[in-house]
DNA sequence: AGCAAGCTTGACGTATACGTCAACCAGAAG
DNA sequence: CTTCTGGTTGACGTATACGTCAAGCTTGCT
């Protein structure tokens, strides 16, 4: 009952959208041009569902971990691959972007210690100091 | 004894570092003409010490990551700081940038076991297909 | 001396990911 | 009917991160 009221419904307009996730328009619009969602109309009017907005929240994700639209887009067609796909090659793009990603995850790590070490540092100076 | 030769020596020419991580020299040039790299000068010669390198690799490591290289700038002067900065701002920088490193390694995180989970599906099915 | 290799600084081109108008249409409110 | 409000499609502009010449200078063979 007390479920983010964006959950319970399932149509978005445009500025829905924009405004719950603090984007653009323009930047919808844009991801639509560029394949990675494909809402339906009304006349011209673009309708969101349940399923864009699942979507989009991938998006932003990706954008977040610092990839392109394109490489979004694969990564979404992965979620698609239900039965189009061969399983093989699905698996095969999965077990990829995996390997990618756990890179990314240890380059974040030593990143974040190294952080850490340098904040210690600054730590200890300033109680000494204190 | 053993050690990659890169780390043995203290002088290295462009080429030397866009050859060792397979990048271009224009983008080294680039680097540095936007304050990430002040290698010194021989005549107009660039001379990268093991500092440049160390640096560079940073700069390589936040790229992967995603981050601008306005954002890389920021974080390389997080190192640089010892003296020159004022603790406080110092610690209250890499905090933030702790954060949002966090904030990230959740995305990642997230990602990677919803990938998981396709990988299974798919893994499932190839079995019953098998 | 001549020439290739490797370095330099511009200057211009390019892909990505939008922002910013402009000009238009449709439906609801006054 | 007019006026909002919110939607639409171009067309063009912009910041980032380089790639790609072009033209020139040094250094080191041969």
């Amino acid at each position: 009952m007390n479920r983010p009221e964006a959950e319970n419904r399932d149509l978005f307009a445009i500025a829905d959208l924009a405004k719950e996730f603090g984007i653009s328009t323009r930047a919808i619009r844009f991801y639509e041009a560029k394949g990675l969602l494909a809402p339906e109309r009304v006349g011209a009017t673009r309708i969101f569902r349940r399923r864009d907005r699942a979507r989009l929240i991938l998006i932003l994700r990706g954008k977040r971990l610092g990839f392109s639209l394109r490489d979004i887009s694969d990564y979404l067609s992965l979620y698609d691959a239900d039965r189009s796909q061969q399983v093989n090659l699905l698996l095969e793009k999965v077990d990829q972007r995996l390997a990618s990603l756990e890179r990314q995850r240890d380059d974040l790590e030593t990143t974040i210690s190294e952080l850490r070490e340098i904040r210690k540092l600054a730590d200890d100076r300033l109680e000494k100091a204190g």
